[in-house]
DNA sequence: GGATCATTACTCGGATACGCCGTGTCCGAGTCTCCCGGG
DNA sequence: CCCGGGAGACTCGGACACGGCGTATCCGAGTAATGATCC
């Protein structure tokens, strides 16, 4: 097929930045707005290629779109309602750390198939348990539970 | 307190390290015989110094017992049956890769406090949900599994 | 005035170099065992 | 024959290098807007 041999597990740190950059996203395409990834950096903390490399999985996915040239930028191609955790998870070819972690310890060895399949198992439970919460999160209840935070501790400054 | 400050994050292999080691120590101590850690390390494939670290881990969390000196080795404390993958989990220090790598996305920027606010939540409930899948599974339900299975590819090798 | 086209500025995506963390190797401290000598 | 002591050897735990992966910096390719020119 082709080349996708590059960078094929995503660090866990990307996923936060992908979630960050989404709700960005999210609050500043009310008018068709761009966002280039340097501004997305800006807010995020992080450096614009690695939002980049973050956002080109996402535009894989069909979850945002990427428009070069002047004036370009990422936009969302899907409303925030419908984006759900799990899909920005599965855009990002997110393996699970632990799983992926506890499975590579089964690689050789005179019981390693049989630790594999039982691993293999508990891994697949426990991350279907994980898409199942993701699922019922999206986009937008994220824009919301931040946004309204931030603006109760605007208007009470009070610590 | 004591200098706890070395290595507080466990890597994510230690877990599949540790189950390894905790089953073939369940197996070889019906007669209280002795397992040192490059014993251990042969039937895992990896580094004895590796395994003392992590059997340091379960040493400090009672669940194994370490013996210094001639034919020293590791020994379990607790009967098979009372060691649940959670126990495990614990006494690593596992922090979970995803959500820990998660949270450090928001160590900064203007939203970083709701968003840290939001992703503990998220990583919480995620967290507990793995907790309660992890206390389901003993090591002696592993070692059955494990071994049953390699006898009966033994008794059946027809691949 | 309107359309066409070259210029330009700004973007994304890939290749390369640095830094850090996990891992592998070595060494010292400690202790249990074994053997030998004495009673 | 039984007991005590010393040597020995084997173990664990910590300190010091190496390697791989994630990250940051730089560069080229591409495209959409802009302005000038011509009809």
């Amino acid at each position: 097929m082709s080349m996708e041999k590059n960078q094929v597990a995503a660090t866990p740190r990307w996923f936060g930045f992908a979630l960050q950059s989404l709700v960005f996203l999210a609050n500043s395409t009310c008018p068709e707005s761009r966002c280039p990834s340097g501004e997305i950096a800006d807010h995020v903390c992080s450096e614009a290629t690695l939002m980049r490399r973050i956002l080109a999985r996402l535009a894989r996915a069909g979850i945002v779109e990427a428009r070069e040239g002047r004036d370009g930028g990422y936009y969302l191609s899907k409303a925030p309602e419908t984006i759900t955790f799990a899909d920005v998870y599965r855009a990002v070819q997110m393996t699970e750390p632990l799983f992926s972690g506890m499975l590579e310890t089964t690689s050789e060895g005179p019981l390693s198939a049989e630790f594999n399949l039982a691993f293999q198992e508990l891994a697949d439970e426990a991350e279907a348990h994980l898409l199942q919460l993701l699922e019922k999160r999206t986009i937008a209840d994220l824009c919301d539970i931040v946004y309204s935070a931030a603006e109760a501790r605007k208007e009470d400054p009070a610590n």
